[in-house]
DNA sequence: ACAGCCGTAGCAAGCGCTTTCTATACGAGA
DNA sequence: TCTCGTATAGAAAGCGCTTGCTACGGCTGT
């Protein structure tokens, strides 16, 4: 009933070898005969039998992308810049350089499913595999992904971190695009602090993870540098952890006022957290910025037009995700070392404000 | 250098066909042997080989999603929820009814992709392929997408659409779950006269696809309910098109400000686009809602936040996805006729006010 | 004019797995 | 005790494609 490659080449009345090298177009076909064949591919309707190839060839064209939370844009903008760079047309070239199945995985931040999709992916031979957002830190989990990834990598596929810092053993297996989550943070705290603030309640992220941890550090880089938190406890009273959702940046703003009710600025440990840190603000009936300045983290498109518009730390997050895809292609050179560390913006908008005096 | 089945069958002193019953499952396999087997895997860190697997077996573990957009909420959500009744584990029932790879292909909204994507999927023999959001209306586009969703149908693919109404010559072959557009659109548009708008704007998405189209028809219908629009030429002149995204959502907002500055609110094609239109109605000085009501479309997670938290539509994102994904495995029957239409539900919020008098 | 090449095309051997059909060894019923 | 059904395992034939190697003209160089 399906039409194969035998069907194609007894029609274009050649050998399947010579169909199949038209195909891919890596073998000289005289002129004559690959138009020949290709009419016959077109009579027929005919389409290559993907695990057929693969099994042949011993190589896929998918390429996996691994993210945390797909519903969360800071995910879906870079995987879908990643997928420009990979998939199907438009990619520019116009099918020149492989037309790749770029697809994505959402984990939902579970490392079980984190390792079963890279099972998934190694199963179907992938091409190259993209992991992106912070890693869990759990010791066992750690080993058993560096363990995957390096016989991946040994099985040709190649291996791309994006936004995340390389596993503690990174071999040289493997290209890494992290954020300077750390100096992010920082920058954000020192801002407030210049503004004046001494009372700063923080809302982190998931203790286990990367990104909440190089966020938290940045933040009390700060704090210390200008001699607050450390010693008087504060440090650990007005962080509060939670996931990166709207529901627990309102929570634990509320629990940080009540824990404080003197603090002058919540930081957020990102823009969505930081949107329901406004709400609980202002249902305690305290004004943003006057009383409480709030602060994000990513500068997804949608806090700009918080109202006020929301001061965050913007990160390049689709022009990382797309570099991260050339990289998973082989498109560009891996930074040197391995590892490229991707710069945070601090952005100043409306959202923060000297404290009141008294 | 790869391990493979044959290796595991010598290990375990049985032959491969035994260990590949063992791995699927579906055959009698005494206790003792399938334990040895289990070890001998154990032991080697076999692998299956998907390709070869899926060319034996002819058929695949692949559910392909696609999606317009993966960079907006509305597609990650739907996107994300159909993943969890698809792939890995944790989809509650522990690796039981078959560990599919979900994978989500991201079109960008061009009918050349959302092809080639659907041919790349047909080449891997996906099992099935989940279709979300709204459809070109090219008559081309369509007729190529039929009969390529025939030919996959017919190579045993299930398909699934979700959020999108079913292609004109919509065989039983597939199921298809719509969102009411048109009267959710209604419903908004009445909402906003029953208060006392008579000159409301209105910001489109893209003409030529279905979602917009048939909640500017809702739109419409309520204009025409209340006996406005339609004489006066008000239909077309407050009506603006654009993409889905916020800039459109702001330019066109101006552009409607300027042909009718005299008009009372605005609804928008969805609610990224409403957040647009709100930062155009500030810019020029106007109060949301005391000036200028602003609805939107969608009830995005950001849309509650909104500072005044916006009017619009709910759609039940999560809840659909998860069904297309269990319709795409088979969990759930389809619906009757194949197509089940989901209600909209009109979510009124601060927004929306009546207009002040004179 | 003849050997040797180059440009093309075909042959055939797999790639690693699934599955049908067959074989064997039991225990049970007669 | 003999035959037969049942439970379990193996043999082997592909699944559709890729690719190393071989084959075969016609051209070039001497």
């Amino acid at each position: 009933m399906t039409v194969t490659l035998a069907d194609v080449a007894a029609r274009a009345r050649v050998s399947p070898a010579t169909v199949s090298r038209v195909l891919n177009g890596n073998y000289p076909v005289a002129a004559s005969t690959r138009e020949r064949v290709l009419r016959a591919v077109d009579d027929l309707d005919y389409v290559l039998n993907g695990p057929a190839s693969s099994l042949a060839a011993a190589t896929s064209d998918l390429v996996g992308i691994l993210v945390n939370d797909i519903a969360d844009p800071f995910f879906g903008i870079m995987a879908g810049a990643a997928q420009t760079q990979i998939g199907g047309p438009g990619d520019g070239s116009g099918r020149a350089g492989g037309e790749k199945l770029a697809v994505i995985c959402n984990t939902g931040g579970s490392p079980e499913r984190e390792l079963t999709y890279l099972t998934l992916l190694q199963r179907q031979r992938a091409a190259a595999v993209v992991l992106t957002g912070g890693a869990v830190e759990y010791p066992d989990h750690q080993a058993a992904m560096a363990a995957k990834l390096a016989k991946m990598a040994d099985a040709g596929t190649r291996i791309v971190f994006c936004g995340r810092p390389p596993l503690p053993e990174g071999d040289a297996l493997v290209a890494a695009l992290a954020f300077d989550n750390r100096g992010g943070g920082r920058r954000l705290t020192e801002h407030l602090i210049s503004l004046g603030h001494r009372r700063i309640g923080y809302v982190a992220g998931p203790p286990e993870r990367t990104t909440t941890r190089h966020r938290l550090e940045g933040h009390r880089e700060a704090l210390r540098g200008a001699g607050l938190g450390a010693e008087d406890g504060d440090e650990e009273r007005l962080t509060v952890h939670g996931p990166y959702d709207r529901r627990s940046g309102y929570e634990a703003t509320l629990e940080i006022l009540r824990r404080d009710p003197t603090v002058t600025a919540v930081v957020a440990a990102n823009d969505t957290v930081a949107l329901g840190a406004c709400a609980a603000v202002r249902d305690q009936g305290l004004r943003i910025p006057q009383d409480i300045s709030v602060a994000g983290f990513d500068d997804l498109p949608f806090s700009v037009d918080a109202v006020p518009a929301l001061t965050t730390v913007r990160l390049p997050l689709f022009e990382a995700g797309a570099r991260a895809g050339r990289l998973a292609m082989g498109k560009e050179n891996p930074p040197p070392g391995g590892i490229a560390t991707i710069a945070a913006e601090l952005m100043i908008r409306g959202s923060t404000t000297p404290p009141r005096v008294g």
